[in-house]
DNA sequence: CTGTTAGCGCCTTCAC
DNA sequence: GTGAAGGCGCTAACAG
């Protein structure tokens, strides 16, 4: 359990620095009461003109800057929306973080970002920080359900993004990780492939459990059986992804395609077939879920389904925003996934067996 | 100018939520009095032990949340920094943004985070924002004097990142801009390379300022007259860039090497050279400033100086904490950038020459 | 060891 | 149209 935020010991023995200009310092200057240039200078409430152009002076005089925590402590809640990502550095959350931003900024909310490195525990500990801070509302890319389930519980608005731990007790948003995979490994064996691997990490949690999901219907669907080797569980450690790709790879009978069910275990992919000197698309066709701007730089160009990511943030702003105006029944939205077809997968070309044919055929002849 | 905060309306007419279980009730639960309840729960203070274990399982079994915003208008700060970079979606502020997030987070500082897409206006309206919050300190990616100069004048410790407006008001860190460009002109000298045009939106401002003057340090110590080409100009508008970049290498007197001041110009020049049909690095060397994940990951890897923009981060958030702990004489600090050399940089042969050469002999012995 | 008291800066009735 | 008064939730002196 996360070491409760109340017993936290203040980060750093900080002087109490020299007070800044306050409300009655604006006011005294003007000749009025508190109430007047509070009234004044957040236009609610009446002000003489005259009265109130004192105000403004003053304030602009003595730079003025009104306390937001003050008028968070009244309001009993703050112009800020919380946001809990797992990664700043995957640009599938630094995407998510932006979208979200430019549409709270719009409304005048100001985001408390918190980078959880994907851990329960600070997950935990983010929840309760931005609790503590009573922010109108939160947007979380969850990694276990005890931080929305708190959040929820102390009523306040929160939507999900990306992962579900809450179904039914709050919003989220989602990528439709079923039909983009179904996509990609249509795409593949509509190719003619059928020694098709997928590389995952594992296929029980969240965003890999729907994408394994999309794959098996695609099989299921055009009727066919799946090779022994249709799903290589390659874990998260990185050595380990680069050590399963290797031997996958490496192999006389390895797939004629491969789908890495992420941008991680692609980047392994694409240099290991480097590294053994496999050309892409004629010895090996590849595809890859979540694009990343590497995919379209190299040659030839890696086929994948795009995460809308930027999107996804704004649209789970946007529910957020409509939640805290008003509360109602917990949505799922799920986002689309488009394919875009690039270079790195080809049209099988039987190459054993026609070699062994030709072969055949020149020893016939002779 | 901004429109000033106080005049700002309320982001949206919200009911006061039900009021959250509060200190008092805490106390009250435990039978004792607000202070008693206040020193069991924060540790400053005596309460007696079997007092503080009543308060202690009030304030669990009530789900008690602390009120930051009472906490900091007391205190007249908040365990808070604000953090407010020009562009989420760039991976280079994203990391700079991670790098700040962990080192803040180790200390119990909340991030509050503005994405103030490189506006000086917004940027002006983040700093009025986090001033109103009663931040600690400041991070941030400065556009303008303007916003770095109200964050000092209320005196709010400040951090100036990447760029620097205010030297000598505030500490700075910096990327050794300079260095970094002479080194990569410098390795292109090396190799005979003698036509040499670096591409950069304009020179006048801030980091390609530094990029630009480190380029014409390495013509100059080396003693080479630099070609009428040798700069190119090529804005900031993506079509423009685009174009330039089109029209300089596919023109028959192009250079032999390219320059390429960050990485969205590296984008650029990279596609355009594909589109072209120029090989790389016997058509055309290619070097850039800003490494990006995808000069590795494409063939021939593209040779950069690496920004250290994680550390970046780091190190202006402990910077922070050390002012805020106790003021001095501002100091910037200048990480650098280490030369990465790849596969797009080769030793110059000259082509046309040898061929005339070859030619000419050939005719002499006609 | 504990409760009483006061106040952080702002806003908002309610009289005048 | 304006000021006086009270309180948002918490903490820190200061008595007891």
């Amino acid at each position: 359990m996360v070491e409760p935020s109340h017993q936290r010991v203040s980060a750093a023995a900080i002087e109490l620095p020299p007070t800044r200009t306050t409300l009655a310092d604006v006011a005294d200057r003007a000749g009025v009461s508190r109430s007047t240039a509070s009234r004044a200078l957040t236009g609610r409430g009446y002000a003489a003109p005259a009265a109130k152009e004192r105000v403004l002076l003053a304030a602009e005089e003595l730079g003025y800057v009104p306390d937001a925590n003050a008028r968070s402590l009244k309001a009993r809640h703050a112009l800020t929306v919380g946001l809990l990502v797992s990664d700043l550095r995957n640009r599938f959350y630094a995407d998510v973080a932006a979208g979200a931003s430019s549409v709270l900024k719009e409304e005048g909310y100001t985001i408390v970002l918190v980078d959880d490195t994907g851990s329960d525990l600070e997950e935990m500990a983010a929840a309760r920080t931005v609790l503590e801070m009573r922010v109108a509302g939160v947007l979380l890319t969850p990694v276990s359900p005890a931080a929305s389930q708190l959040i929820t519980r102390n009523g306040v608005p929160l939507i999900e993004i990306d992962r579900q731990f809450c179904r039914g007790e709050c919003d989220a948003v989602l990528v439709d990780n079923v039909t983009g995979a179904r996509q990609l490994t249509e795409h593949l064996l509509g190719l003619g492939h059928r020694r098709i691997t997928m590389i995952v990490n594992e296929t029980e949690w969240t965003t890999n459990a729907g994408r394994h999901k999309g794959y098996l219907q695609a099989w299921s669907a055009a009727g066919r059986r799946m090779p022994d080797d249709a799903v290589l569980l390659c874990g998260f450690d990185e050595k380990q992804i680069e050590d399963s790709t290797a031997e996958l790879l490496s192999d006389r009978h390895r797939p004629t395609a491969v789908f890495a069910a992420n941008s991680v275990v692609a980047e392994a992919v694409w240099r290991q077939a480097a590294r053994l000197g496999l050309r892409i698309p004629e010895d090996l066709s590849f595809v890859a879920f979540d694009d990343s701007p590497w995919m379209s730089m190299v040659d030839p160009g890696v086929t994948t389904v795009a995460q809308p990511s930027v999107e996804l943030g704004a649209r789970a702003a946007r529910l957020l925003l409509n939640r805290m105006a008003k509360p109602g029944r917990p949505r799922t939205s799920r986002l689309d996934c488009p394919l875009i077809v690039r270079g790195s997968t080809a049209r099988l070309v039987r190459r054993r067996r026609a070699a062994r044919k030709a072969t055949a055929v020149a020893g016939s002849a002779r």
